[in-house]
DNA sequence: CTTGGGCTTTTCA
DNA sequence: TTGAAAAGC
């Protein structure tokens, strides 16, 4: 078998798949320029889906509802739900998990987002190949279907042709260059079989829910979703290696799945490059030095086109959360304010958790809490977790209120707390539900048996299961999902950690970005000096954590944090505190005034126990409001 | 005061 | 194991 061409990858990712979810609630939207966009108060509300008709007059996403209306006035703008005073974003995962399902009953799948999955189609490729007397693959099997890379054109003699002209013959020709002899077999053949069994998966989805989708299909994860994206939409690509290195000559390194963000920036301004094919001028090892030996030889293969990152069969989530910001002068500065915006999101949690206990027979056992403190341009200021031990809103909500308090007051009265323009309740960790009964055989047997795929045995003990109907296609998939898991794991994704040691100047920049004073580092303050610790908090030791860090630096391990002491929890509110600040407290001006924070690090904080360390860590510059519009007791 | 928001997964130390 | 960060939809 050619290397890298081992197996039969795809990736079906759903066309502005908001949109389509509005569309089909209100056909009026069907075949209109039309936007998903979210609240409405801000300059219309941000935009997260566009239609393809929209995209035509270049709205986009991220943009204002109301500047898309400059764009085009007859933008039709259809809104997120609202619910518990923030966006609900149900219906689309209702109608992911429809997909999904349908999908499901194809392959095994990875769901990798809401709306797009992966799937290893290697096995089910050859079991019709096994079947197919005549090795001919036939063009009008192949309706949406793309080939990379076809037809070749040594000049211009296709200029002028019909776009559909142009696929249909790039298909022929391409399937005309395999050997379809009886018995024959090629890897690009089986790609051509892949996209066959895609073809038929895309066209059971949009008649079973009414929504179109594309599709690449080739030998990894990375040209699968690569592919995907040219041809997009309602059609399906493949990519054979053969096309790959053309196409990447003049691909920009950042279209590389994992290769938009920071790790990609500095292959282009490390290596001098562009585009993803021009990696390939370096010897293996120069990447491992430059870039680490995972990362260097995950894009060593990468730039050729190869790539074993294993489809991971996964189609229920691993975390269900949910978050709100507080921007600008909405960031919240009482803890009333903060109680009752935690009290709205454990209600959202509480029911989704419910409904995932229902239908998939799990149950959570962590719970995190996160916040963003203003000034702070990080995504999470901080979060730490504690255990989930009843789905109760009031009783999640008080559990995040004390790690939050914990957290930002850290014994120090004196010195406030920033407003908070975050709140996050995470939930993980799930097992199965007490009471879920396991393995429901006659849903198994009784559902529609479409596929020819080997069942697996399925145990008694598989994984946690629905209460409601257990499909084939689940059932399959949980035995898929330990038989992974009892295998080695296998790991081929090269996401980053620290930043890559480049030039001296980006990384100031990240330090800048980090704390909201440039140039000088903040100074440590001493635990003990301007703060009177509770009795627990005296008896964790001090941690000391590395002033911000340069990108390059090395972030030490800290030892003794891995030791913790059962600890009492601090009350909740501080004597002092005046509970009920009732006016709006909007920060008036911008007094800005220097104030050293410190922050409790807790490891496990549960309400009866609090472990492990109290750790330093200083702030930049502080802007806070008046003493009196603090954020009292947090 | 940094303001597209609300998510989810993976990696690192 | 945890929390931060990266990357993505
Ligand atoms: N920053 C983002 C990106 C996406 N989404 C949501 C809305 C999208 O409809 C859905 C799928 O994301 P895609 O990137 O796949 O974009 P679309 O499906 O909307 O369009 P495309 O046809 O390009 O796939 O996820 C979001 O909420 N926020
Ligand atoms: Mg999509």
């Amino acid at each position: 078998m050619d290397y890298g061409k081992e197996r039969v990858i795809a990736l079906v990712d759903m066309d502005c798949f908001y949109v389509q979810v509005e569309q089909r609630l209100n056909p009026e939207l069907k075949n209109k320029p039309c936007v998903v966009a979210q609240y409405k108060t801000w300059k219309g509300g941000g935009i997260i889906a566009v239609s393809y008709e929209a995209r035509a007059h270049g709205v986009t996403r991220n943009m204002w509802a109301d500047d898309a209306k400059k764009l085009c006035p007859e933008l039709q703008v259809a809104r997120v739900r609202e619910s518990h005073g923030k966006a609900d974003l149900t219906v689309y995962r209702n109608a992911s998990v429809e997909v999904i399902k349908v999908m499901s009953r194809y392959a095994v799948i990875e769901k990798a987002s809401i709306d797009e999955a992966y799937m290893d189609l290697t096995a089910t490729v050859q079991e019709r190949l096994k079947d197919m007397e005549d090795r001919q693959v036939q063009l009008d099997l192949l309706k949406t279907t793309y080939v990379q890379g076809f037809p070749q054109t040594t000049e211009g003699h296709l200029d002028g042709l019909d776009k559909e002209v142009q696929r249909s013959l790039g298909v022929q020709e391409w399937l005309g260059s395999l050997c379809c002899s009886p018995g024959s077999d090629s890897p690009e053949l089986r790609l051509a079989i892949g996209a066959l069994i895609v073809e038929e998966m895309r066209a059971g989805v949009e008649k079973e829910t009414g929504f179109r989708c594309s599709a690449g299909i080739s030998h990894n994860k990375v040209l699968a979703k690569l592919a995907c994206g040219l041809n997009k939409p309602n059609r399906q690509t493949i990519l054979p290696l053969g096309s790959v290195p053309e196409l990447f000559r003049s691909l920009p390194v950042s279209k590389i799945r994992n290769l938009g963000g920071k790790l990609g920036s500095s292959i282009v301004e490390g290596l001098e490059v562009e585009n993803i094919g021009e990696v390939t001028q370096f010897t293996q090892a120069q990447l491992t030095q430059r870039f680490g030996d995972k990362t260097g030889q995950w894009l060593f293969d990468l730039c050729r086109g190869i790539d074993f990152e294993p489809v991971k069969p996964r189609q229920l989530p691993k975390s269900i959360g949910c978050s709100k910001n507080f921007p600008g002068r909405a960031a919240l500065v009482t803890t009333a304010q903060v109680q009752n915006w935690l009290h709205q999101l454990a209600l959202e949690l509480e029911e989704r958790l419910s409904e995932e206990r229902e239908m998939n027979g799990r149950v959570a056992k962590l719970l995190t809490v996160g916040v963003r403190q203003a000034g702070d341009s990080r995504a999470c200021s901080f979060s730490r977790c504690c255990a989930l031990a009843r789905y109760e809103a009031t009783k999640i909500a008080s559990d995040a209120l004390a790690i939050i308090k914990s957290l930002n007051t850290a014994g120090s009265h004196q010195a406030a707390s920033p407003p908070l323009t975050l709140l996050l309740l995470s939930a993980s960790k799930f097992s199965e539900a007490p009471g879920a009964s396991s393995g429901c055989m006659a849903s198994f047997l009784s559902s529609d048996i479409n596929t020819k795929q080997k069942v697996p045995t399925c145990d008694a003990k598989g994984d946690a299961t629905p209460r409601r109907a257990a499909t084939i296609q689940s059932l399959l998939h949980r035995a898929a999902e330990k038989r992974e898991r009892t295998e080695t794991q296998k790991q081929s994704s090269p996401l980053k950690q620290r930043p890559l040691l480049l030039s001296g100047k980006k990384q100031e920049r990240t330090e800048t970005q980090k704390q909201s004073s440039p140039l000088k580092r903040p100074p440590l303050l001493l635990s003990g000096e301007k703060q009177e610790k509770t009795e627990t908090q005296k008896q964790s030791s001090p941690l000391k954590q590395p002033p911000v860090l340069l990108s390059g630096e090395k972030q030490e391990r800290t030892e003794t944090q891995k030791q913790s002491s059962p600890l009492k929890w601090p009350p909740l509110l501080f004597s002092g505190e005046k509970q009920e600040r009732t006016e709006t407290q909007k920060q008036t001006s911008s007094s800005s005034q220097v104030a050293a924070r410190l922050q409790l690090r807790v490891r496990q904080v549960t309400p009866d126990s609090v472990t492990s360390k109290l750790v330093k860590r200083c702030a930049g510059d502080w802007h806070l409001p008046p003493p009196e519009h603090r954020l009292a007791g947090l």
